[in-house]
DNA sequence: AAAGATATTATACAAGCGTATAATAATATA
DNA sequence: TATATTATTATACGCTTGTATAATATCTTT
């Protein structure tokens, strides 16, 4: 009988916080921006919709949060990858390519969250912002990559193919998400890594790791 | 004194309709679904909100129509362009692609469009397949032109070759229409050429349009 | 010119939204 | 153990949303 008899139980500030920014992202990335309402967070999160109001000024305030969280982390497991890659520039460059294109990179929910972060940038500029940041960030570390390779290239060329390489992961990206079923298992990978090839001369395909290896 | 006292005036279905859609597609393109309300429409439209109940069986589908008309629009206008393009295959690929990569085709607007598309596509399932229609057939318009062009290529590569070669135009597109001040004037076209001429192994650049001309 | 058909307006309703405020209960502090 | 602090709940308010229904004005038909 010594149950516990608490009706709630407080908790630290940080923690209440990651709480409700995870509940929100999730609620995001399930149903989108209309159905991520301060209810459906604080019910998701285990409290009462007025809770929201104490530990963020408005929904709005809310939302920036976790927009900004869900880029922190794409951002982390982007670096994650090249970190772990082999020494070989080559091998990175692929490693990180084949890596942005399978799951779970490659998922329509998290699709579904970029849309509706795209979405939102377009009414606030604080947002905007971060997409800028964030967008500019990858593709230097991709500029990055293809720098280590061996191979000439003026400034202006490397930001062209930075630029270029940054766009054929994207499109695939987004077709892969968009439409899982429309493509062959493995296909984007090794369309990516040949066309990648190709835009900077090299053979990229031979460093793709080997099925079921 | 004879000016006209009618309150209203009546119209005919068709463009009664028409004219609901295009309200809509304006108040999707400037301020998002969010902004896209029913009173806000029919405002818009010049009408009463209750009108729209009459051509619409609810909101959600004249959504739909809005959504289906943009995307009969883009498509018509990717098939213009190839229409009045010269009798060159390499020319005819050359001129689409760089149409596709500047205004009106790259614009903040259109993508606002397109991401709120996106973004209805995950909770409506005839959204969806519409999308998918209108990405196949992009597609199919990109491969036919791939397809004439004087190359050896097998079916298999034939496919591949337009996904990535559309994966590159969506990328770009993507990130002009995003942050267009993250770009040169004329810089995405030049490294859309650049770009799908390595992939498919030919120069495109040479048939860029001169500038000034 | 009169009558009928219906496009359009006017009005109202229920539900959900974000927000505000006061009461309450859990925890830290003394 | 008593007290103070504040995280959390409970409740309510005003607004906007999409929708439903009845009245009205316009146009067509006879």
């Amino acid at each position: 009988m010594d149950e516990d008899r608490r009706k709630f139980s407080r908790q630290h500030e940080d923690e209440r916080r990651a709480d409700l920014i995870s509940a929100a992202i999730a609620l995001l990335a399930k149903g989108g921006p209309s159905l991520t309402t301060v209810r459906a967070i604080a019910q998701k999160a285990g409290v009462t919709p007025g809770l929201i109001r104490h530990y963020f000024s408005s929904k709005e305030a809310l939302m920036r949060a976790a927009y900004a969280q869900v880029m922190e982390t794409m951002t982390n497991d982007s670096l994650a990858v090249v970190e772990t890659a082999p020494d070989q520039p080559k091998a990175r460059l692929a490693v990180f390519i084949a890596a942005s294109l399978r799951a779970p990179v490659v998922d329509p929910q998290a699709m579904g969250l970029w849309a509706g972060f795209l979405h939102q940038m377009r009414q606030d500029e604080d947002m905007r912002a971060a997409h800028e940041a964030g967008y500019l960030h990858y593709r230097n570390l991709l500029q990055g990559l293809i720098a280590d390779l061996p191979r000439a290239a003026s400034a202006a060329q490397l930001r062209a193919d930075a630029i270029a390489c940054n766009a054929v992961i994207d499109g695939l990206w987004l077709e892969g998400s968009a439409l899982p079923h429309a493509f062959e298992e493995g296909e984007l990978e090794r369309i990516g890594l040949t066309s990648v090839g190709a835009i900077l001369g090299l053979d990229l395909v031979a460093h793709l790791p080997k099925e079921g290896k």
